[in-house]
DNA sequence: GACTGATCATAG
DNA sequence: CTATGATCAGTC
């Protein structure tokens, strides 16, 4: 597949990103040389990376953002035809193993959404991935209250992890982003000790942005 | 439709 | 093996 050369400018990444707009998935895999997965199923990423090589994206598989020059990560998100995100979205893993990552300003969440390009993508999921089009691109940056809201959620699920509180964990805390599982399956754990003192499964974990808030991020 | 827990593919 | 990219599938 063709990987374009990364953009020199944040203005240069919207130009680019507003030319996809409208774009069939179909046409964007023939211009780049990418062949079209046959099951969507087994084919969770292909869209993002797509987009990746459509728009420059340098960052790789590695811990940086998408456009490591400009500081942005890229992410695709799917959307009903009204527009609203169909699944949550997925941030970054949580480090499970006792790591407590310091303050929110210095999380790996907080970097990896201190500026996002959204991208999203409509489509019926019963189709074929190629009838999915691109829809209009938004820059976003958290301002004060996502920040904040952001922050809040952070702190109490970091310090549940921190705390050994495994057993507390589940995907109803946090008003705007979660934890759940981000493994390859159920049988990718670990065995540690939590805060009471016995043996428990520690399966890996992700954080993940409600659909309400990413409505919000890409709405208008 | 929203939500939760589980799962799939690829790169380095 | 760990990072990336997420969506699936069943239930509420």
């Amino acid at each position: 597949m063709i990987h374009r050369p990364p953009p020199s400018s944040l203005a240069d990444l919207q130009a680019r990103a507003d030319a996809l707009r409208g774009v069939s998935l179909g046409v964007l895999a023939a211009e780049l040389g990418a062949a079209i997965p046959e099951d969507a199923r087994r084919s969770k990423g292909w869209i993002g990376q797509l987009v990746e090589a459509a728009l420059g994206a340098d960052g790789g598989s590695r811990p940086e953002p998408d456009f490591a020059g400009l500081g942005v990560e890229l992410k695709t998100i799917p959307v009903t035809k009204d527009g609203r995100p169909r699944e949550s979205t997925f941030v970054c893993t949580a480090p499970i193993e006792g790591a407590f990552e310091g303050a929110w300003l210095e999380s790996r969440v907080r970097h990896k959404l201190a500026h996002v390009l959204w991208v999203p993508i409509h489509g019926d999921h019963e189709g074929t991935l190629e009838l999915r089009t691109i829809g209009v691109p938004k820059l976003w940056v958290p301002n004060p209250e996502e920040d904040a809201a952001l922050a809040a959620d952070w702190l109490l699920l970091s310090e549940l992890i921190a705390g050994g509180e495994l057993h507390r964990i589940n995907a109803r805390l946090g008003a705007v982003m979660q934890l759940r599982p981000k493994g390859a399956n159920a049988a990718d754990y670990a065995w540690m000790i939590d805060d009471e003192g016995g043996w428990v499964r520690a399966v890996p974990y992700g954080f993940y942005l409600r659909t309400r808030f990413t409505a919000k991020l890409i709405a208008g």
